[in-house]
DNA sequence: AAAGATATAACCCTTATGAGGTATTTTTTG
DNA sequence: CAAAAAATACCTCATAAGGGTTATATCTTT
């Protein structure tokens, strides 16, 4: 039996949701939430299997609540459904420790699929959430730089002096200053770690 | 009509993939490769709708493929099809532009759903493989910092120097100097981009 | 061949950083 | 409560980093 508890503040959503899992063989929904304050309280107490958590909740939000539950029981299984799919909260919610994130309108055979894929030790997203979140491995490096200066850049990466780039790359100090020069001017960086913050973020370097 | 090419060399496993995309209604493979050299010459003259690329091929890697083919076209969608699980070999294949990732043992009619999927603008993964990018996401806080470093360090991800992280902190530049080199001598490094690059490579900070 | 981009190198000057040591107050924890 | 850990603060010193300027050789591309 796969336990599900619910944390939804739309009544009517939430009971139509228990009644799907309730009515499904081998699922039962017996803990239901209108809020991640009684979510919280409620799960830590009698944990369920997996958990399927709104965002937007009265109160705390349910990101805030996934950082709270996943602090105190790292093993929980969270499930996001809602009606968000902004780029900002769907990898706030994955950087907090959501296993999933789906979205409102996924059909019921999908949601009770999702819930035994999760239990499977996989990952279900919504189709548009999936590319999403492939897609954020491929920022395209924008080639403003020019290969001498990515490969400098690489170096400022791995955390090198300027010495030890000119050493690496057998030409003077003076030469790596002027390329980083012109590297913090494209990137319109003022610092090393500003330098290496931004090409971490836009995957401008092939570590 | 879905157009599929298919770059794989095993020849049996070829055939049958073809076999079974033929034998589809709505689906068609008219384009079969044994190698990325004869993948890439036949995909660019003549680009299909989607790709099922296998990784480890005689020659050219796929995953030097996927990059060689997005380069040219980057609209193509290249799906994965491999036995391999490798973390390094995954997000590999996901940097170079994949835009899914299955496991050769996913079943005939699943595989059909990823095509469709991917069609529809998805990222079709096999479970292990979903986890592991979802988890990819998450926070590892195996590290010895204090809240107080930790919140140092978040500063120095984003570029900032001493005396802003102290304005900012409202403690003395002495003050962030000294938590500076308690989080160095954690981390065993040396430098502030040494710092910022191995808290990014080990997700220590929330950016 | 001319124009433009790129890579190379040097100089000066100011500030930021990293490494060393020491010490007090506050918070956490056993 | 006492001990330990964490956060706070100061000092000195050598070096690294960053900003400005100028210049030449080597490529690309038109």
């Amino acid at each position: 039996m796969l336990h599900v508890a619910i944390v939804e503040d739309d009544p009517d959503i939430r009971e139509s949701l228990a009644l799907l899992i309730n009515g499904t063989p081998g699922y039962s929904c017996t803990q239901t939430y209108g809020s991640c304050e009684k979510g919280v309280k409620g799960i830590l107490k009698d944990p369920p299997d997996i958990i399927l958590m709104d965002i937007e909740l009265p109160g705390i939000s349910g990101i805030e609540g996934i950082k709270i539950l996943k602090e105190k029981m790292p093993e929980l299984d969270i499930l996001v459904l809602t009606i968000l799919s902004d780029h900002k909260i769907v990898f706030e919610a994955l950087c907090a420790g959501a296993c999933g994130y789906l979205m409102k309108d996924t059909p019921p055979a999908q949601l009770l699929e999702a819930l035994q894929e999760t239990r499977d030790g996989g990952a279900p997203m919504s189709t548009r959430i999936a590319r999403m979140v492939v897609q954020s491995f491929q920022i395209t490096p924008q080639t403003s730089l020019t290969a001498r200066e990515t490969e400098v850049l690489t170096h400022l990466c791995k955390g090198k002096s300027y010495k030890m780039i000119a050493d690496s790359l057998f030409i003077s100090e003076e030469t790596v200053r002027r390329h980083i020069k012109n590297i913090y001017r494209k990137l319109e960086v003022h610092s090393k770690s500003e330098a290496v913050a931004k090409a971490f973020k836009e995957k401008l370097v092939n570590l």
